[in-house]
DNA sequence: CTTTATGACTCCTCTAGACGAGTTGGTCAA
DNA sequence: TTGACCAACTCGTCTAGAGGAGTCATAAAG
């Protein structure tokens, strides 16, 4: 058996010899002994490396898994993890000019990164708003709203889910309501229907996934999301639609300009 | 013994035990039946509930740790966590009316939020710009940069360590290079300088966070950071500052306002 | 050549213990 | 009353096993 690329533990530490051996293991990764998509060595090698017992590196791969540094496949092994390329997002992405070239932003983004961008799991219903979203579209409260829900994928890779909620007001009987909305997306719309958009509030949170989320998004253990509220808000200061997002970290890059007025 | 508030395991699902376990707290923490700052059930008293080993629901409550949900404090027990006060980061907290009133960003902000605010690890140096923040200035590879790192803290607790990086040949010999930057911090001076700011691009990761930045910010586990980069520039085009902050995701929702144009 | 078994190797789940170390609250002596 | 001590309880670390299940390459059978 070929010699492990780790140092030997020092006894004298009183640091615990699992955390020890994901420090080894961690150094590797980010001096680049180990690259993306490379195997890490089983938990076998690594017992008879260390002479700890199975557990003690379980406990110290549990670690790396849990930073999201690797990640272990049943039957196969644990792998450092491969980011996948990831995907800007421009504070002008919502602006006029974008739209009206009849594309939502999402496929025009994708395709212009050289991605192919599709969109599944289109529900529409119309429902009595949250208490939140009541609150964010400025609604009583049980009014009902339009919800548009759907998923994200680049390359077949799920990125993103998304619910948009309009006032059913205004939304009712549209072309909002069909799963296809039409070119230049739900925006389109909008002003279509004479509610020029103005500027939109987004709000991001950082967090770690609900269990639905990491089956939706397809995650990868250790790795957080993108909790991002968009409000857009038409001329006359009228918030026309919230969209509640949800992203995968390590898709996204959020970028946003700010003026020092 | 008072009964525990958990319905038995599932025999014949093939979903595992632990996990089993988890979803039985997770759902009592989501219900409210626990709620923020409780006890879980001590180890102990697990394993009589459920009639399984140790390690069965230490891994059980292992899930919860990394889902953000709970924190364990040796000697004390397990505790559903609570959620500290947010701070907001609004898009305007840079504007010029803001740092004329002679604070910096942080101060005011905290202070009219009512937190008692504090800056600690204040460091300054003169040092060669790695690529990334020679790249973001609009450097030559090797030029000399002027590094102030601080940590952020509110009501003592951490929550932003930030790096600020300025070309050397714009602020050294300044007040900038003093611990203390002076009224209205490092923007304020840049303005003295002559570098009349313009705007701001930032650049918005979430990951989960290193060693160090646990141990800087207090991070509980299981509670991914926003890494912030954020680039000054100055009305003539030219990029004076560079603001690289790791903050802790529970402290912090950043909004954003985008215009529709 | 294709398909089917097999076995080696992988990680997954779980058991049943051991000792260590931090926290807490009560007892008892000063 | 105060302080020191101690016991009980907590989670942290580690050992040494067990059987299960997914993956993959190879060997055997068709």
């Amino acid at each position: 058996m070929a010699e492990l690329p780790f140092p030997e533990l020092d006894a004298h530490s009183d640091r615990a010899v699992f955390r020890q051996i994901a420090d080894h293991i961690r150094d590797a990764i980010e001096r680049g002994t180990l690259h993306e998509g490379d195997k890490v060595p089983s938990e076998a090698q690594l017992m008879q490396h260390y002479g700890v017992a199975r557990m003690t590196i379980r406990n110290a791969l549990q670690v790396l898994q849990s930073e999201g540094l690797t990640v272990a496949e049943h039957g196969r092994g644990v792998f450092v993890r491969s980011r996948p390329p990831v995907r800007r997002l421009a504070s002008d992405r919502f602006a006029r000019r974008h739209r009206e070239r009849g594309k939502a932003a999402f496929i025009a983004e994708t395709e212009g990164a050289g991605g192919k961008p599709s969109v599944d799991s289109i529900k529409v219903s119309e429902q009595a708003a949250s208490p939140d979203v009541a609150e964010r579209l400025g609604l009583a409260d049980g009014s009902f709203v339009i919800a548009r829900s759907r998923r994200y994928l680049i390359n077949g890779q799920p990125v993103e889910t998304a619910v948009s909620y309009l006032p059913a007001e205004i939304a009712k009987g549209t072309q909002i309501e069909q799963p296809d909305s039409g070119p230049g997306g739900i925006y389109a719309r909008l002003e279509e229907l004479g509610y020029r958009l103005d500027r939109f509030v987004e709000e991001i949170r950082s967090r770690m996934p609900l269990r639905e989320e990491i089956r939706a998004l397809k995650l990868a253990p250790g790795v957080p999301v993108f909790h991002l509220v968009r409000t857009a808000y038409a001329t006359d200061g009228r918030a026309v639609e919230v969209c509640d997002t949800v992203m995968s970290s390590d898709a996204y890059v959020l970028s946003y300009e700010l003026p020092a007025r």
